[in-house]
Order: structure tokens, then C-alpha cells, then sequence
RNA sequence: GCGCUCGUAGCUCAGUGGAUAGAGUGUCUCACUCCGAAUGAGAAGGCCGCGAGUUCGAUCCUCGCCGGGCGCACCA
């Protein structure tokens, strides 16, 4: 398709400016107001080198450059040169592209097949899923969307915490209160209970923290009894988990978690050792990082036993070994961050130049409200909102206001699903990832404005438009040449800009790590398609105006689905 | 105390080294005999936390302060 930017830059271009074709392509900006142009090129920059005022130079570059069948205008504005796109030329090639690559409009393969692991989601297993996990996993798996589309061959990973202290409470937990038949009804939510109850009483009997940490020794040294038992709680918690990721449409390629690297340790200790790496201070063995400004970065504890950053850099050059990863991308809260900057730094003075590959995107804290206050979820303290009932409450709601609606030919049981899961992973993909929020059921129950909802009823919207075309006008819109001056008017012509950016705000999105940017494009596309939509109406008399103004109306439905499949959204055709 | 991070409309948040800082929500209006009103239009609402500096130009970059959040060795 055409590329503006590089059209302007040509025109522009001339050496007595000093500037490189580049550079003066990066200095083209898209204009906050429209009535100012759809492209403007400033020229403060080479007032300096010219010797002469900016608004006498962008006189001149308006003059020079015009006649290019691309514009319909160039005209200067004090020091601006800004240019007006040719309306009707630019909708006709948007439309036709859209229609020619279909859903496969906005992938493109910068990626060129090399691969990416995004490691996500990653609950600690026996622990309950709740509200705080969805972001890793929802931004981790809209993030595995976008690399996939620009052309990078990614892995899943689920790097689940299955291992360390925690289990030895666990453990210890239901030996002393433990039911089979109990844990057999609702496992997560009994391991919890006997989670929550070690810590209140281990504040009491502070003893029961080293039995727990002798149980965690024990488990790691392979003791069949602790193993079992540590099995039978990864299982049912994997069993729970997977039903969470079923309704998100969520798969991963590996499952291999912390416990997965519990052999591979022993060597990188050793390799720490021969790279003098490895001190001995007070019974632990760390790495100090004290002249980079750092805590230490603990490998063993004085019992023997590993810890996180040590599985960590296990994790790291298997991963390195065994995909030759590309870029591995880790979706982790910011609570994180010293934790990712020691295991860098450990990984870079182990002599491992990939480590710059391997990238932390932290994203920021899901709290609740309770009252006036505001506090943290805490697992220990029971006080969670679990996902599930976050997903199973947004479907109801949503099959709620559809049999108000009393929608017609559409299955209610399905579409609630589609609508509501949306509408929860939308919410969660909305904002800049690093912000944090108070979870709130309001925020998350509203499906009116920038929701979900607002984008998949614009969809639906769009396809019943053209359920209401004749089959001949279907066939024609398919890749049809059409008097694209009837999509001239402003409310088209702003659709029009919105889709041509598409692939270039796919790949900003996946070069960022941040999907809320497709995300608030995706809104601005619904509300440009829900102004157009009542601007004009769409099903005219005049056939060639119908058919132009469908073509759009079809290209516009195209986009939406295939943005909110990037977000991992359904996108149903009624609802 | 040190490090990281956030601070923009009543609330929730976009935004960019450039032209008059934008949405949604809430409040008040208006529009369904008209292709889907989970919609659209209008009104109202802003020392872009504060103070310096860099720059032709700063809400954006730098420094300092103030306020919130997170983190800072035997948890992950």
C-alpha cells in the first residue's frame, strides 16, 4: 500500500535542506487538528541552517513540491507545509487492501520467523487464581498475538511457580489439617484455606516456618513422600487452572515451571563458583552486587536449598540452549523489577551477552478497595477475588442484557461468553500496563463506552449492515473498484486514516510490549465507524454510492475482528 | 534511608519536543415511523503535582522538591 510519509519525504527532499531523506521522514507529523492536513511537515529545524525564517521556507517547499497525484492540497501555515491526502484515492486504496488480505490484514513479517519466547501467566500452583493474575496472562497472551503477527515464531511458556518454600508449608499444612475428601471437593480453595491457616498460626509458633523449610529440603532432595504430595497438589491445581484458561481461550506451548529446572541447577552453582562469582556470607551463598548499586542476589540459602533468581538463571540458559531464543520476554509484575535486574546482572557477569535478549516487561498492581482503604491482595490474608467469578459474573450480566434485548438468532449461552470473557480481558488490556488499579466490580460490569462491548456491538452492527445487503451486492464489494468519491466525507475519510494505521500500530504495539496502544486504536475505530454509520446512511438507492459505502462498512468489519483477535477476543456477528 | 514507578477534567484514563491538551464516565439537554439506542450529538468541566534548567518552543527531556504505589538476603 501506499506509504505517505515516504511520498512527502521525496517531495520534500533536496540537498541544500541538509537533511537526510530519514531524517526529514521522522520529522513529518501527523497534525492534531484535521483542518491543518492529514500530514505537516515542520520547519524549525532548518531555519538555522538556511538562515532564513521558517515560515518563509515552508512557503517555499509548498510551492516546489504539489501536482503529486496522492494529494489533493499542499499549503503552508506559518512554519507548517501541510498536506492534504487526495480523499477518494487514498479510501479506494485502503479499502481494496483491506478486502484483498482479509483477515490477514495488519499481520505483516518483520519478524522474519525469528523466535520470541513470552513467558506469562505463571500462577503459583496451589494458590488460588485470582483477579491479580489475570493481567500477566492477558497481556502475555495478546503480546504472544502481536509477535505472532508481525512475523516472529513464538513459545508459550507458562512458567508456572510449582516449587520452592511454599510447598514445604503446604505440605506441612495438610499433614497436620488435611482431609483427602476435603481437597477432592474443591481443591484450590481448601489448599488455600490450609495456606492461610499456617500463617496464622505460625505466628504463634514461629517453628512451624522451619519445619517448612526442612519440608522444602526434603522435597527438593527427592524424598518420595514429599514428591507425592507435591504431585497431587500440581495436578489439582493444574486441573482448576486450565478450566480459568479454557474460557479465556488461552493455550501455552510448555508448562515447564520452577520445579522443571530444580535438577538443572547444580551445574550454573558450580559455574558460578569457577567464575569466582559466589561468596559465602552468613551460611548462604550470594553474589554481591553492591558496586552496581544492588542488593545481593541470594543463590543458595544456608540450608542448601535454591532459591527464585537461582531457578531463574537455570531457566534462562536452558531456554538460551534449548530455542536459541531470539528475544525472551518475561510478563511479570513490576513488584519484580530488582529481582529481574539481579538475575541480569548475575546472567551478564556469567559472561552471557544474550542476557540483553531477554526482556522484563513488568506491568503494575491490581488492589481492592475495602471501604476507605485500599490494600494488596494477599493470598496469605484470604483476601482475593477470584477470577473465575470475575468471568462467570461479566457472562451473566451479559446474558442478562441480551435477554432484555431479546436478541434474535444467536445462541444466548455462547455469545454471553464471547461478550462477557471479552469484555473483562478488554477492560484489563485498556490501560498502559504499568499503571496500577483498584479492582473495581462497577468498572469491570460496565459494558458502555470504551468497552469490550462498545467495540464487539460495533462489529455486530457492521455485519448486520451487511446481512441487510443483496448477495449481488456482496459479490460485487469483494475486491470491486468503486467511485471512492461518495467516501469523501469527513466521518469516512477519518475511518479511512484509522484502518490505513492499522499495521503500523500492530507492530508499535508488539515493538512496545503494550497492547492497550491496538487496544485504544481499536476504540477509535468503533467510535469513527459508530459516527460514519450515523452520519450516512450506508443502504442508499444509488448503487455505485452503495457499493463504495459497503466496501468500507466490510473493510471496517474485517479490521475490528481482527484486532480484537489480536487482544484474544471473540468477535460475534450478533449479540 | 536508598532504588524503581506513577501524578493530566469530579472520577477512570489517552496523548505528543511543536499549531486551540483529548476520550470515556458522571451531571444537564437532544435524537429511534430511519441500515442494531450496548449508539450518536451538544453543554459543562484543566496553574497537564510544585519549582528551576535545556530548547526557537516543554504537559513531554534534565535536576530538585511534594504526594501515592512497589521493592530493598535465607518468600516468589
Amino acid at each position: 500500500m501506499v506509504d505517505f510519509k515516504d511520498i512527502i519525504a521525496n517531495e520534500i527532499y533536496d540537498e541544500a535542506l541538509g537533511l537526510t531523506l530519514e531524517e526529514i521522514r521522522n520529522l513529518i507529523e501527523i497534525p492534531a487538528d484535521e483542518k491543518m492536513g492529514d500530514y505537516a511537515f515542520p520547519c524549525f529545524r532548518l531555519a538555522k541552517a538556511l538562515r532564513k525564517a521558517p515560515q518563509m521556507i515552508a512557503a517555499d517547499i509548498a510551492a516546489r513540491v504539489s501536482g503529486n497525484e496522492a494529494f489533493a492540497k499542499v499549503e503552508n501555515v506559518n512554519a507548517y507545509v501541510n498536506f492534504f491526502i487526495d480523499r477518494a484515492f487514498f479510501a479506494g486504496q485502503v479499502v481494496t487492501e483491506v478486502a484483498d488480505k482479509g483477515a490477514a490484514y495488519g499481520r505483516s513479517d518483520e519478524g522474519k520467523g525469528r523466535k520470541v519466547i513470552v513467558e506469562y501467566s505463571s500462577p503459583n500452583i496451589a494458590k488460588p487464581f485470582h483477579i491479580g493474575h489475570i493481567r500477566s496472562t492477558v497481556i502475555g497472551n495478546a503480546l504472544y498475538k502481536l509477535y505472532d503477527a508481525v512475523g516472529f515464531d513464538v513459545v508459550r511458556i507458562n512458567h508456572l511457580g510449582d516449587y520452592g518454600t511454599q510447598f514445604g508449608k503446604m505440605i506441612v499444612a495438610y499433614r497436620k489439617w488435611g482431609s483427602e475428601e476435603e481437597l477432592a471437593k474443591d481443591p484450590i480453595k481448601t489448599l488455600l484455606k490450609y495456606y492461610t491457616r499456617f500463617h496464622k498460626e505460625a505466628k504463634e509458633d514461629p517453628s512451624l516456618e522451619d519445619e517448612a523449610r526442612e519440608t522444602f529440603v526434603r522435597l527438593e532432595a527427592g524424598e518420595p513422600e514429599e514428591v507425592e504430595l507435591w504431585k497431587k497438589f500440581r495436578e489439582l491445581s493444574l486441573t482448576e487452572f486450565n478450566r480459568v484458561y479454557d474460557m479465556l481461550g488461552i493455550t501455552f506451548d510448555s508448562y515447564a515451571g520452577e520445579s522443571f529446572y530444580s535438577d538443572k541447577m547444580p551445574r550454573f552453582i558450580q559455574e558460578l563458583k569457577d567464575k569466582g562469582l559466589l561468596i559465602q556470607s552468613q551460611g548462604a551463598q550470594i553474589v554481591d552486587l553492591e558496586e552496581y548499586g544492588m542488593s545481593p542476589a541470594m543463590i543458595t540459602k544456608s540450608d542448601g536449598s535454591s532459591l527464585y533468581v537461582t531457578r531463574d538463571i537455570a531457566a534462562a540458559v536452558y531456554r538460551k540452549e534449548h530455542y536459541d531464543f531470539y528475544k525472551c520476554i518475561y510478563v511479570v509484575a513490576s513488584q519484580q523489577n530488582l529481582h529481574f535486574k539481579q538475575w541480569k546482572k548475575v546472567l551478564e557477569l556469567m559472561g552471557y551477552e544474550w542476557q540483553k535478549d531477554c526482556i522484563h516487561v513488568p506491568f503494575g498492581l491490581v488492589s481492592l478497595s475495602d471501604g476507605d482503604d485500599i490494600k494488596m491482595m494477599s493470598t496469605r490474608e484470604g483476601t482475593v477475588v477470584f477470577l473465575e467469578d470475575v468471568l462467570n459474573t461479566a457472562v451473566e450480566k451479559t446474558a442478562e442484557i441480551m435477554r432484555e434485548k431479546q436478541t434474535q438468532g444467536v445462541d444466548i449461552d455462547t455469545v454471553s461468553k464471547e461478550v462477557g470473557i471479552g469484555a473483562v480481558i478488554f477492560q484489563e488490556l485498556s490501560n498502559n500496563r504499568i499503571k496500577d488499579y483498584v479492582f473495581s466490580w462497577d468498572k469491570v460490569l460496565n459494558f458502555d463506552g470504551e468497552t469490550g462491548p462498545y467495540v464487539q456491538y460495533t462489529h455486530a452492527r457492521a455485519s448486520s449492515v451487511l446481512r441487510n445487503a443483496s448477495e449481488a451486492d456482496l459479490a460485487a464489494i469483494r475486491g470491486g473498484n468503486f467511485d471512492w468519491s461518495y467516501l469523501e466525507s469527513d466521518s469516512a475519510y477519518a475511518l479511512v486514516k484509522l484502518l490505513y494505521r492499522v499495521p503500523e500500530v500492530v507492530l508499535e504495539a508488539a515493538d512496545k510490549y503494550e497492547p492497550s496502544i491496538l487496544t485504544r486504536h481499536l476504540v477509535d475505530i468503533a467510535q469513527s465507524f459508530n459516527k460514519f454509520y450515523h452520519d450516512e446512511h450506508i443502504l442508499v438507492d444509488d448503487e455505485n454510492e452503495k457499493l463504495a459505502k459497503l466496501a468500507l462498512v466490510s473493510a471496517s468489519r474485517t479490521v475490528i475482528a481482527n484486532c480484537l483477535g489480536l487482544l484474544g477476543i471473540k468477535a460475534p456477528e450478533r449479540m
